[in-house]
DNA sequence: CCGGGCGTGTACGGCGCCGTATAGAGGCGG
DNA sequence: CCGCCTCTATACGGCGCCGTACACGCCCGG
């Protein structure tokens, strides 16, 4: 059988760059054809349907970024807080803070979406407290500063706020050495 | 002349709804038309097009989020943890906070949007700041806790992640005392 | 080297929306 | 009480998208 041009995956890298780039409302079957140089043609040979193609794309957006982070990072090794600001860098990259960003919002419009939204934060949640538990012994107090932690790495995509002479990382720097302060 | 049966406000609360609802994209003029049981013969008479709207949906939640809320706080009085307090129960209140996360995801795609909010955020941290400012004398730490209670604040309503026993509220409120602890 | 299938291109009907044009209704001022 | 002026309803052409149908071509297995 001839190799497909397009196979699945194809479709799914340009979805989740479209989503990225624009929102769920952003992932058309058509413009993502376009975008591949392509007509929808094959398309419904793959997926069911639009939500099918959204479903996949949440598949391995979910895996990229909690696993596949975590791998990484424990195959890296270091300290709390170098493994801490790695798994932020990773989990955070370019190519996946687009898409985080755009599930955070997408999660409050759609139960589906953020049934697996809460699956992976409480993922990263959980590899924070055991990061953090080294550093920290109190339950109450380890609860905090995980929330703090998770809380600032996220509002910083959020925030449009400046800080004088000060750049967001140098704040950010000081927070972090706050949090990992014993 | 005739009493129109639907103003331009009435336009600007039903764009607000629907972009609270289903973000920029689902502001929609034949749809904001049905909900307010109207054709959009009208729409055209108040507005240039789709995007005059929108920007006029801006201005409202800009002052609505900014000076009504400082407004009203400075009024109510109470010390800095109190008005701290009440200026994010107004700020994030039913009414304003779908709008609000709405106009940040939407900000990302939008350079006049991103401009605005960055308008609309200075002027809480500002604030923030000034509240802070009355139990924290250090600046650096000053800029560290006003930009930890604002994260907070915000990633309150995108993150996901479950805290055990605790609910979200308990473990804010331990921050919130650390940060106004002197 | 030849048939069959899979992946593609193309076309279709349908829908929802945009912005425009135009006609009607209904109150106000003369 | 009548004309006018504003707001509204309706209709239109256009566009982009969905999901389906079908025909073609190419490559693989026999």
């Amino acid at each position: 059988m001839a190799a497909p041009r397009t196979p699945r995956h194809r479709w799914i890298e340009e979805g989740l760059r479209a989503l990225a780039a624009g929102g769920p409302d952003a992932v058309r079957i058509e413009s993502l054809a376009r975008a591949l140089g392509v007509s929808k043609g094959g398309f419904y040979g793959y997926f069911e349907d639009r939500r099918a193609l959204l479903d996949e794309m949440l598949d391995t957006w979910d895996r990229r970024s909690t696993e596949d982070v975590i791998d990484r990072v424990e195959h890296e090794g270091g300290d709390a807080m170098t493994r801490a600001r790695r798994a932020a860098e990773l989990t955070f990259s370019d190519e996946l803070l687009p898409i985080d960003l755009a599930v955070r919002d997408w999660s409050r419009r759609d139960a589906a979406v953020a049934d697996r939204l809460r699956r992976v934060d409480n993922f990263r949640m959980d590899y924070l407290r055991t990061l953090l538990s080294t550093v920290c012994a109190d339950e109450e107090e380890l609860e905090a500063r995980s929330l703090i932690a998770f809380s600032v790495a996220i509002a910083d995509h959020f925030i449009a706020a400046d800080h004088g002479t000060r750049s967001r990382a140098d704040v950010r720097e000081v927070i972090r050495r706050r949090l990992f302060a014993k």
